[in-house]
RNA sequence: GCCCCCAUCGUCUAGCGGUCCAGGACGCGGCCCUUUCAAGGCUGAAACACGGGUUCGAGUCCCGUUGGGGGCACCA
């Protein structure tokens, strides 16, 4: 048995959820579930200049849509006393879950940090420093110009007698300076890094705050953190944390850097490059089963052998391992998403799927707001799941069974290879059997109707396009037979009467 | 400029030295089923970036080249 892993998802409130963080988000969680541990969320609001109001509520709701659930994370209060309210009716009450200790929003955990800062200027692993943004930047001009590579080190400070008391960042002492921090990557394998290249990282802020650097050591040891999921855009800094590791002597998690998701023009998923929030997929008709699943499946793979590409959530926790992971970065491809789309929708219950269409359905115009048209709509479903890739394919499938129609124009009622004659022809008899048929009922209506086109010598199509053009208004609808029934003996007889009224004069 | 990561069909991937003239899935083509559209079944085309090694033997290990991506902030 694995050992339990915990986990976090920890964003910056900076905006949407992003797909590519869904997905590294999405391994941790099945990590963690998968051996039984616990996954929660940390808001890292240290950036003060980029805070926008509202994320971590969107963050909030994006992960209840996806269903997945929070073992930790900030609870009401927490929200409430942030920058800005940002609380949550789907948030917790405790003040802990599971176990995990909060705060779970960074900047309401200052005083750690700075007690932390303290430590390692106390201890000499870190330095104060009062060179400002814009020395800094003219200092790394001016090492550009040379050609040369800048890396800040103490000695470069033009003060070098700063005073706790006066305004100051403290600096972290990347030491030895000749050596080479070295660490293994669950994804990444053996990493060396020469510590001449890597910089006296600021950690903590002139505004008080810490760095990420500072922050996400901190806080990943204090709450327990087994492995440390990320964006491998953070491998070239990886180094440092696991240096600020060793100098407080706390026990390194293991390092997990998930290769970046990209775009279909092969850049890194940003806003830019037509990455999405988990919102924009929502509201595209997309289901957080098949998210999870697609998404699960970009850089994952079962392995050995095992060759399903279907998941339940349960299955993904069940089979899912870091070992399957690759290595390599992935392309989204909406194809594959939009097929599984397709396959988790076939998988739910009807009454499921129905509950779920009715937003987009009202959106379309079509509203399913009484117990009666919710039975019509459960009636059509199983006719309509198939044929339903994405949730908004719904409505153009079912709206005739909604609303009246426009009666077809003339060429619309005439069935291929058909004169007009014959079309009406075709009709009226229709309209006598449709009068007759009892019961009114998908069988008896297909086996009329299959003698009446045998009578009339007319193929099948012939006769089933004219009817169905007649009766839905549409070219492509669920299977004629079921579409009659369901609409009824009178709403058929009404449409059928137009449509013989529109083709006699239409002529 | 410096540092780092990556490299199997168009895409996601299996492959952890021989069982691979490379398997699966999406997409694409064809056929079947069929009242439209789907769904489903069968089937076809489609890949180990290149060059050196190591080895009896390399898609699999090593080095280099090329190509892609990322990072070099008091942003995460």
């Amino acid at each position: 048995m694995t050992l339990k892993a915990r986990t976090r998802f920890a964003p910056s409130p900076t905006g949407e959820l992003h797909i590519g963080g869904v997905r590294t988000a999405i391994f941790s969680w099945l990590l963690a579930k998968h051996t039984g541990g616990e996954f929660y969320l940390r808001i890292e609001d240290t950036d003060q200049e980029r805070y926008v109001p509202g994320s971590t509520r969107r963050i909030l709701e994006s992960f209840d849509w996806l269903g997945i659930t929070l073992d930790g994370g900030p609870d009401h209060d927490e929200l409430r006393t942030m920058k800005t309210d940002e609380d949550y009716p789907g948030a917790l009450d405790d003040g802990e879950y599971r176990g995990v200790p909060g705060p779970f929003v960074q900047s309401h955990r200052l005083p750690i940090y700075r007690q932390w800062a303290e430590w390692l200027v106390a201890h000499g692993y870190a330095y104060r420093a009062t060179e400002t943004p814009e020395e800094l930047a003219r200092m790394r001009a001016e090492a550009q110009s040379r050609k040369q590579t800048f890396i800040f080190r103490e000695e470069m400070r033009l003060r070098t007698d700063v005073r706790p008391d006066e305004p100051h960042v403290i600096r972290m002492r990347v030491q030895p300076r000749d050596g080479r921090t070295e660490f293994d990557d669950l994804i990444k394998g053996h990493m060396v890094f020469e510590n001449a290249q890597i910089d006296d990282q600021v950690l903590l802020k002139m505004d008080g705050f810490p760095t990420y650097h500072l922050a996400v050591v901190v806080d990943d040891h204090l709450q327990g953190v087994t492995h440390v999921l990320r964006g491998d855009d953070w491998l070239p800094s990886a180094p440092k944390h696991v240096l600020l590791y060793r100098y407080f002597g706390w026990e390194e998690p293991k390092w997990a850097h998930v290769p970046n998701v990209l775009g279909t023009d092969g850049k890194k998923l940003s806003k830019r490059h037509g990455a999405q929030s988990v919102f924009e997929f929502r509201d595209q008709g997309y289901i957080p089963e098949a998210l999870i699943n697609f998404l699960a499946l970009l850089g994952w793979a079962p392995g050995g052998g095992d060759e399903q590409s279907v998941f339940t959530r349960e299955e993904l926790i069940a089979k899912f391992s870091m070992e399957g992971v690759g290595s390599s970065p992935a392309v989204f491809d909406y194809n594959k998403l939009d097929w599984l789309n397709g396959v988790h929708i076939r998988r739910l219950a009807d009454a499921d799927l129905a509950g779920r269409l009715i937003p987009f359905l009202a959106q379309a115009g079509i509203a399913v707001d009484t117990p009666e048209r919710r039975a019509l709509l459960l009636r059509i479903i199983p006719h309509i799941k198939e044929r339903t890739k994405k949730l908004t394919d719904a409505a153009p499938l079912v709206d005739f069974f909604f609303g009246d129609i426009q009666t077809p124009p003339a060429e619309m009622l005439i069935g291929p290879k058909m004169e007009q004659h014959l079309s009406l022809y075709a009709l009226r008899e229709t309209r006598r059997l449709v009068e007759a048929v009892e019961p009114f009922e998908d069988a008896p209506l297909e086996q009329a109707m299959r003698k009446l086109g045998d009578d009339l010598q007319l193929k099948p199509t012939q006769l089933f396009t004219v009817v169905r053009n007649a009766v839905t208004g549409k070219t492509v609808t669920p299977p004629l037979f079921a579409t009659m029934a369901i609409l009824g003996r009178e709403t058929c007889l009404a449409r059928l009467d137009r449509a013989i009224a529109r083709l006699q004069s239409g002529g």
